[in-house]
DNA sequence: CCCGTACTGTTCATGATCGAACAATACGGG
DNA sequence: CCCGTATTGTTCGATCATGAACAGTACGGG
């Protein structure tokens, strides 16, 4: 089975020396395919597994303004615009105007969004097991931690 | 009505213990920050940049089918064709037609786009190594091994 | 007190990708 | 030989995030 790399054979991936060890080209892919692996399992919950993490960002951080989530996921302000109507609309957000600045509306999740969370959560982390298959746990840890600091590297 | 639960100060970045050990964020987080930040760096040669993994596979694996392209990149077939109409359109990239199979068609890269590629390798190089800042020679091997067993888990 | 600056959420046009179609072609069992 | 099935590239409508605008609001220096 430690066949060398055929072209020519049936099934095999394409591959490329210059890119095969870019980290940012397989992050890249691999990201692709884990959002797709995702949601082609979790249905019937409408937009909430998309942005099952500003969900869970907007119940551990409770009355956060929509800039500072926007930020937070990596997403532009005017994107979390269109996201939060849709939450909204399905009853899982609620905007609230704040006292003190009239700018801003500050981001709260319902009840229903709760239960909403609670209930995809576990999906989530079934996935992140069949993610991580093979990965032993200093290997996730180490993962992670490399994630991490890809992402503090160019914020 | 609404209680200001914001004991976190300054510039913090929000996060969430729900979602904050998930691989699976991270790795989308991770994603989107890199690519903006190479896109945002290299500018002045078209629709190359963003394609530059396409390319290079086309360069180590020449007059290979679209689909077998569009597999290797995860993208759709459907998508694969207003990619290569442009890359075609640029010079880059050429559709040969196969004596054997009239049904698909040979990419091939042109010699403009070998030039490309190889004015646009280095750059990426860079965003590689800025990417990878402080973690050493082994985690970023450990890294490219776990995002190579990610894609292959989901595959 | 003003006025410029900065920040809020928002709208709109644009580009990228998807998924479901489609015609053309290859191939194999009956 | 024929007819069903699979595969090729392609088109088209829908969805999603972007970036550049915008009006409204806060705030601080002159």
């Amino acid at each position: 089975m430690t066949e060398p790399v055929d072209p020519d054979a049936g099934t095999a991936r394409l591959g490329s020396p210059a890119i095969d060890g870019q980290i940012s080209y397989k992050l890249r892919l691999a990201q692709i395919v884990a959002y797709r692996a995702f949601e082609g399992v979790v249905t019937g919950f409408g937009a909430a597994p998309r942005y099952l993490g500003l969900l869970c960002l907007i119940r551990d951080n409770p009355g956060q303004a929509q800039s500072r989530l926007a930020e937070a996921v990596a997403l532009q302000r005017s994107s979390l615009v269109t996201i939060l109507d849709r939450l909204e609309a399905d009853g899982l957000v609620e905007r609230r105007a704040v006292s003190g600045d009239r700018r801003m509306k500050q981001v709260w999740l319902t009840p229903e969004g709760g239960r909403v969370v609670d209930l995809l959560l576990p999906q989530a982390e079934a996935h992140e097991a069949a993610l991580t298959a093979g990965l032993s746990a200093t290997d996730k840890a180490l993962f992670l931690r490399a994630l991490d600091q890809v992402v503090q590297n160019l914020s």
